[in-house]
DNA sequence: TCTTGATCCTCCAGTCGCTGGAGAATGTAC
DNA sequence: GTACATTCTCCAGCGACTGGAGGATCAAGA
């Protein structure tokens, strides 16, 4: 029962007030009650709502993904086959950013340890950048 | 020696056009030689830095880091102490994504995994992302 | 009660790294 | 010569925020 500013929703969620006014824009949250001086009054759910964006955000869910995730949320006597759907692509996305990076990784690690911390003429930082035939991997 | 068109550069460096004019109209690229009838002429140097930046984007760098990066190449009788810092940082920022990412894996996965394929109300996916206390990892 | 400072409001512009369209001028191939 | 592809510039938009201007309102201390 406890009514929120949007300052006190922005601390228990996390999420900086212009994001606040920004997802409300967008349509991710709906437009909360008003002060009768036109200040936005929030309840918990409010709070639980913001945290679930927050959460997907960090999570790496799109705006949209969370969009229909808060329309499942909004309709629990439905089949969860969507949602499901949903994180299993997003698990797909998740594994290959993974791959990606380690491959990155490798080759950041290889541009380090071999820069002779000379001159630049034969810096591989640069060489590996310039270069594809130093790669590691293949993304290209 | 051989003059190129935007076009071919394009599929050469793997970069699209516009994207190559905006590198260019941002000054990560200089600006090129043009034609009589005013078109774009590259060479075989401008490949290789704009492959140089494409591989670096592809390694998450961003535009600035890419730009003293250039600075760098440019001026190849400089020690390298300054290339080697900037991948040294990119290097813990890519760890700490792969890190991140892969708790967020695990956070999925369980999310995916115990999906019940029945209804919304018993499906973890709305839950874990909307209840904190599911989380496997710490990033908040 | 007054005043100070924190918080809130709306609107708008900027960030980053592109991306794509409009409309016009060329280049190339049959 | 005609058709189609490519290029030019300029400008607007994308996603997902972020922050400032300028003004109203609230809460707490003197």
């Amino acid at each position: 029962m406890s009514a929120l500013t949007i300052g006190a929703l922005s601390t228990q969620a996390g999420v900086k007030i212009p994001t606040i006014r920004y997802y409300e824009s967008i349509g991710l949250l709906r437009p909360p009650s008003r002060t009768d001086s036109n200040r936005r009054t929030y309840d918990d759910a409010a709070v639980r709502r913001l945290r679930f964006i927050r959460h997907a955000r960090e999570l790496g869910f799109e705006v949209d993904a969370i969009r229909q995730l808060l329309t499942l949320a909004d309709h629990p006597e439905q089949p969860c086959e969507a949602a499901d759907a949903l994180a299993r692509a997003h698990l797909a996305d998740i594994e290959s950013k993974i791959r990606r990076l380690q491959a990155l990784r490798a080759e950041v690690r290889q541009m380090v340890n071999q820069c002779a911390q000379g001159e630049v003429r034969s810096c591989h930082v640069i060489e590996v950048l310039a270069d594809h035939a130093h790669c590691l991997h293949e993304h290209h």
